[in-house]
DNA sequence: TTCCCCCGTCGAAGCGCTTCGACGTCACGC
DNA sequence: GCGTGACGTCGAAGCGCTTCGACGGGGGAA
């Protein structure tokens, strides 16, 4: 193995000096820095990752917490962490992946021993156990998604809410005055997660606010759940029109079994969707869509923790705005005489 | 910070016995090692990371390298990876992620700064680049694939050769004659993917080998892609009652497909598929599949590591063999008089 | 009883890097 | 012309842990 001491003696420095080469942490000559870089290059030096980690208490790595659950889109959270390692190689970072199943000990663990510098938590409960450890930890961390009380803690996700009223608002400029909130599986709001209840928020008081008949569904993620909602749906609101579907693995069902019951999209029913675009894009009626801006929300969330390690002061809250783009499943509302 | 000296002293030892208590690589006395353990409960102390692997030279961390291309089905990624995490755990190591994207240089930097002891690396395509990296490296990896030339690395899978020919098998046995293969999208096959490969080579023999009248159709990962290959099937193989699906994303799109084209499943045409049995299971007719044992395949990679790092010998090749379940999608052929 | 060896423990020497203080040199201002 | 910084570099002191060699003591073999 080459060290530092190696490159030193063939670039004729001192150890310090191609240190201070490297970091940039005190003025080189511009000569010097020249020759140790060719000596670098030439041995094939790379710094010893726990060496540097010893002696400068920065271990460069970044803790990814991902959820494991029922009830949560699984392409959305690779390609998140996938943008998030690809954010943190920006900064000279590196990921290590936990999953949520270690809980806080694995956090605990990771922090104290000094293995990873700050963390990103995924799938954040309103009432996450989490919460104190987090606060009470010295390595700065960020949050996907809100808690109830999410003072002293860095936060960021899409706008749910802003995204719920987003769609009831588009569905009711198109002239629906009935709609219906299709939602994540039941268990995903008994334990609290933030998103989608924040998304039932914003559709209620988006659609009272517009004078709309409107009703909230959770719905297992299964074609066969999905078809009883759709049921369901007409049994007791015959004069729905508008529909919005927050399930990423139910739109496609769900628009099947519409179709089946004699509802065909857009014309008889308008459907707008919170998924990723992929998703929207791939059904067979490709559906207007709130975008899940995972690669920007993991980009994002590095470069927050990369101001915190820094020393900058950062927003306890960032909310990314809802963008919706329209596509074949909406339509304005066929006015029965 | 506690650090190993502030346990030693507590418990009155030196600080090389706690680190012997605590490595079990030389003997302590019962007495001494309980005095020990108190103290460090007591004291909350977490060996530091950094210290150690600067130490011992050991960083008892994997990297796992994951696939972020086109024509790869990402739920099956994660639930490695899961795995592989989990499965790491159970040896107190860590998982570092890296992507794809990142290449043979990222492989290198990782290796060579110490930062991780050994690599898992998957989507290993017939000629990966990577593989000379590997096989030159002084750190021990295991491939999830299997290259052109595997020797001198260590590979696991599942067989997905005997898969392929174990799923027309099953088909020949119920009576089909004339059998297809709807496989991965055309670029798998054209980047050398192993593993599309294998499978079409499964098909092909166990077809030959029973007299079947076989053909092989790539498909995108698209439902309109779907529609079309089923539509070129009914044209090209007016006899065809046996369809074989190795693309996750189009195998319920194509169920879908053959039924608006009057071929009923499984009355008028039998479909096994090579998928995960989420999948499988999820289908509108729940389809007869050999799963993809990401889980296990994942541990077993881990295993297959800690073996190499303890100095223990570990066969080049490691094949698991394929499991069909049988599900509602398979039914023996109506003979037409 | 004596010798030897093994058990349990200690002390010290690093592992490879960063960082702090120090020092010489040069340019600039007064 | 001399003080004063700033610049560029060096040496040494760790960072917290593992590991090697050594050593005292006790038990078994001879």
């Amino acid at each position: 193995m080459v060290k530092i001491t190696d490159v030193a003696r063939h670039a004729g420095v001192s150890p310090s000096t191609v240190s201070y080469a490297l970091s940039g942490k005190r003025p080189i000559s511009e000569e010097t820095r020249q020759r140790i870089e060719a000596s670098i290059r030439e041995l094939g030096y790379r710094p010893h990752a726990g060496a540097r980690a010893l002696a400068s208490s920065r271990s460069n790595v970044l803790a990814l917490v991902v959820p494991l659950r029922a009830g949560i889109h699984v392409p959305v959270v690779m390609q998140f962490a996938v943008s998030v390692v690809t954010a943190a190689r920006r900064h000279d970072h590196d990921v290590l992946l936990l999953t949520q199943e270690e809980g806080e000990e694995g956090l605990r663990r990771v922090a104290d021993t000094a293995l990873v510098d700050a963390l990103i938590v995924m799938d954040v409960q309103l009432h996450d156990p989490r919460l104190p450890l987090l606060r009470a930890l010295d390595r700065p961390s960020v949050l996907i998604g809100f808690p109830a009380g999410p003072a002293g803690l860095t936060c960021i996700d899409l706008d749910f809410k802003a995204a719920g009223e987003l769609c009831v608002e588009r569905l009711a400029r198109l002239g629906h005055r009935v709609v219906a909130l299709v939602g994540s599986p039941p268990e995903v709001y008994v334990r609290g997660t933030a998103f989608a209840q924040r998304v039932v928020e914003g559709f209620t008081a988006a659609a009272d606010r517009g004078g709309l008949a409107s009703s909230v569904h959770p719905c297992e993620a299964s074609p066969a759940a999905a078809r009883r909602v759709a049921e369901q749906l007409l049994r007791e609101q015959p004069a729905l029109t508008g529909v919005v579907v927050h399930n990423e693995p139910v739109l496609e069902p769900l628009i099947d079994a519409f179709g089946q019951l004699g509802l065909r999209v857009p014309v008889d029913l308008s459907v707008t969707a919170i998924c990723p675009d992929e998703l929207a894009e791939n059904v067979r009626v490709p559906v207007t869509s709130v975008a899940i801006p995972s690669t920007e929300v993991g980009a994002r969330a590095v470069e927050l923790l990369m101001k915190k390690l820094g020393g900058t002061d950062v927003p306890e809250a960032t909310l990314l705005a809802p963008r919706l783009t329209e596509r074949a499943s909406t339509a304005p509302r066929t006015l029965t005489p």
